[in-house]
DNA sequence: GGCTTCTCGTTGCGCTCGCAACTATCTACA
DNA sequence: TGTAGATAGTTGCGAGCGCAACGAGAAGCC
């Protein structure tokens, strides 16, 4: 069956390869500028914003990895380069001697104020600045009917 | 200066964290169905359609790496690996000694349709199913208006 | 209390891939 | 014809990260 059968339709096949091309070319650009400027990756720049952006600002190894699209295993080398930075630091927690947690440091918070400074700046140049207000609503929405693709949904983070 | 300015837009910025998102879950799933299938990644995948969308089914080293997302030295091993199972086969040009080729093998066709209907299916459960037909245009339409995403462009491949 | 099973974080290993440097070749210009 | 500069492809190296396996600890069940 189905020598030439349209299994994904013209338009779906075209956001998709659009999708990929998009995510590369911005990702390479402003994981270049971070690490240059700020030395620091995309994956450390969205821990550190998990770490903020809590209360308390302190997770779990697990909750981060969830919450970022790393593993667990990355998650640890991540934090361990973060604390080796001083961004970071661990602590053990009282009741459960398995967990471990990650919190941001006084230090780590400067700079990640600094990195954002430059990180907002970059997605504005390389992506919102070729939206209106209207159009990168209507992205997020329909981005957000991919499944995973919400925040809090738990697609591969917290996997293997 | 700008503690707290907005130097991009809530739904711009909840866009591309959900393009970031949705990229990763999608990404990781197609590559994991297409290798445990067929032994191939997705950019092995990418590369033998770039082949086979072109009359001759041939061509450069630099060309193909200027239509994927890859650099020149990332395609060199790209190729070795579809040299090696039998996909593609390197030629050499008469004009230009520098040159070299890369071809698609009958072989390498007959494996790219069988993947296509695995790597078709897929996109369509993780993706396109999410989307009516509409919705599918729109989103293509929004994307292609990132600068780089529309193939064609020359964002990073053909760099370095 | 023991036993099984689950979960947490870490580690060894391997893969992909970009960067910088290198060689070989082509092109331009004098 | 000689030489400088651009370009094609390859290679050494290293970063990032997933997978599978592991040890330590927790939780449920008898």
């Amino acid at each position: 069956m189905s020598v030439d059968s349209e299994l994904v339709s013209g338009a779906s096949l075209e956001a998709w390869q659009r999708l990929l091309r998009a995510h590369c070319v911005i990702a390479r650009e402003l994981d270049v500028e971070l690490q240059s400027v700020h030395g620091m990756t995309l994956s450390d720049y969205d821990t550190l914003v998990q770490l903020r952006d809590c209360e308390s600002e302190t997770l779990k190894m697990s909750e981060l990895s969830r919450r970022t699209m790393l593993t667990r295993s990355g998650m640890t080398r991540l934090v361990q380069g973060l604390e080796r930075d001083g961004l970071v630091e661990r602590r053990s927690c009282d009741s459960d001697a398995r967990v471990s947690y990650a919190a941001l440091t006084p230090h780590g918070h400067e700079v990640l104020q600094a990195a954002r400074e430059t990180h907002h700046a970059g997605i504005r140049r390389t992506f919102a600045d070729h939206f209106t207000e209207e159009e990168a609503a209507q992205l997020a929405a329909l981005l957000g009917q991919v499944p995973g693709a919400l925040e809090g949904d738990v697609p591969c983070g917290g996997g293997a």
